[in-house]
DNA sequence: AATGAATGAGACTTCATTCAT
DNA sequence: GATGAATGAAGTCTCATTCAT
């Protein structure tokens, strides 16, 4: 029978994630105390460890609640739209937003998680799977409706356009510039489809 | 009267940057120590600050020299070929060669330079522009040969190829797989020039 | 109004003791948590200290306990036998038992209380005292009898006896071999009343 | 070739030694911080971890230290008399003598050493097997000499002159009491040899 | 020029103890 | 009576950087 409500527990779990999002979004991971967190959050230092079993742990709590975040994101894009074309917008535009408005997060995400000694076979390798298959989902769409031919190497696209996207979006965020979304959505979403090569007239 | 001549001077500097490029290599910018550095070379600790400011100016220099070495390949590598596809795929090769070959500074690179809040503005980035500017060379001799057709947005192209490669070779890579180099160019080629679209028949 | 009745605070008591007593015996005051305790009694943190003022006094209440129930055993063992030898030896085995059955508070009470800077004076102290006039009881007899000659520095007696039981009790104990109780403490009843010295032929 | 001379940098080493003696003395292993040795042997904290991997280390190194001057001393004692009795008598006023003058050593190594878990097979072990072993010799030689009666229990014996001296020793020290040394080793030697039975008329 | 001993700030983490509920 | 969340002090250890030699 705790004598805090599950809610204020939760509050607390929440509020120090909060605290470590924007803590960890300033400067990375190293640059990052956890005297800093505990202060952000407002509570004592030894409280952290109350919640997580040490840093790196409230590092990929973090990363998991903001990944699926972004997953649920996608999906409920993507379902909004009905055809392939459309569905391949909504995504790219979906993702550019993050950048854009979570800033913060997506350079934590680039800077640490994907070059960190034990991504592969992580948990986050495996949102991140999970988020890249909704982009497959959609290719799949694109070749059963004829718009995508078949036979292409669905992983090279995938990361293609993922690794693209982060480009293209992180100059431009952290070039302090706004990025045009859905302007820039649009340019990735032809380029993709159409490639460079001038059409024969 | 100095008792060290200049060449012996160059020698002790290139040592310790050829040691910080290994230890950094391995994991990461806070993972190393300015002690680990001085073991690797042969050198005191003390050393290493009448030749580098501090620990960050010696990352500086291992990433700078890299990239030295990276923009002349790519150059080379370019200059070797005639015609635009040609020298496009001669680019995209050398591209994933590198992080096939030189991993552990691909890795360094893509966690803490790109990430790094002095980043927009360094010479790291003014490398960075210079080489990049060997491909938007490419593409508008593409351009001009009537290969690809214009009002393309180059720095677009450029990070979307970019960005791209980085996702497809550091995925192989930092999973252990080795990396198909040419293969995975041609296939990179294709899409960049073709597009995903299903060509009308 | 009581809630609970004497009797469960009485019980709620011995369990705190219960668990302190294990968790202390596992592996000193230093490395014991209160929170060890506590879950090891299946009882809040907090509880603890509505029993006991703080860790040193739970410390100190399992030690006065288990001495307690040394002292017990030590005169319910010597009050079975009727002449000096016998009881001088049943004195030697229940001591030696001792170490080999309750081998973790033993090891507790040689690590820390003998040691501590508040022994000399404290309650301990006081029911060390009583013990080790068990033996000082048995050895009056003993010369009453004319066993002993009399003129022994009966403290000196009892401290070369009680510390080279210990000694050679702990040895054995601690290198984890079994204790040969009885054997072990018929050599000892010999040296101590015999002697090394060789009896002229 | 090193700035610092050798002596200077064995004197550092034997400040921090001699500091942490002072302090692990005072009140045990983990009443002492690591601070406390630094600020005794005035340095840095950091400078203790160039001399000594950590805190355990530097206990270790105190003890051992402490304990090759123990075997030392006693070997010489030992060696400056000639027979049976004088050897045994020297070896115990050596051994009373350490606990009046070094009570603070004998205080950590009571405490801490004998019941530390890695006791068994440390270096510290082998110390003492080569400190008890001295008077194994010397009980060899009574042997030798017809002083004392063959089949003993060598160990038995050995353990219950160390641990029966500890006692003694300790008691009176640590009860702030100054210890006679060579009235208690007589009694004690009277003890050992002619045992407590009264010699028959 | 070169060394490496020395510093000292600061990191993560633990835990005895308190107190609102 | 009982809980366990919360505190905050303290501890061990690391490491970039300096400077006497």
């Amino acid at each position: 029978m705790p004598r805090l409500s599950a809610a204020r527990l939760r509050d607390r779990y929440e509020t120090i994630l909060d605290a470590a999002e924007q803590v960890l979004g300033r400067g990375g991971f190293a640059e990052a105390s956890v005297g800093d967190v505990a202060r952000q959050a407002g509570v004592s230092d030894g409280l952290i460890y109350r919640y997580f079993d040490n840093k790196q742990a409230l590092r990929d709590a973090v990363l998991a609640r903001f990944y699926g975040r972004v997953l649920e994101g996608a999906q409920i894009a993507v379902g909004r739209q009905e055809g392939f074309r459309e569905r391949l917008l909504a995504l790219i535009e979906t993702h550019l937003r993050l950048f854009r408005d979570d800033r913060a997060l997506c350079r934590l995400f680039i800077a640490e998680v994907r070059v960190a000694a034990d991504y592969p076979g992580s948990s986050l390798q495996e949102l991140n799977r999970r988020y890249t298959g909704v982009l497959e989902k959609v290719l799949r769409q694109g070749v059963a409706e004829g718009a995508v031919s078949p036979g292409f190497d669905a992983r090279l696209v995938r990361d293609m356009l993922y690794g693209g996207m982060e480009h293209v979006a992180w100059r431009s965020v952290n070039g302090r510039a706004t990025l045009d979304v859905s302007g820039t959505a649009r340019k990735i979403l032809a380029l993709l489809l159409g490639g460079l090569a001038a059409t024969p007239a």
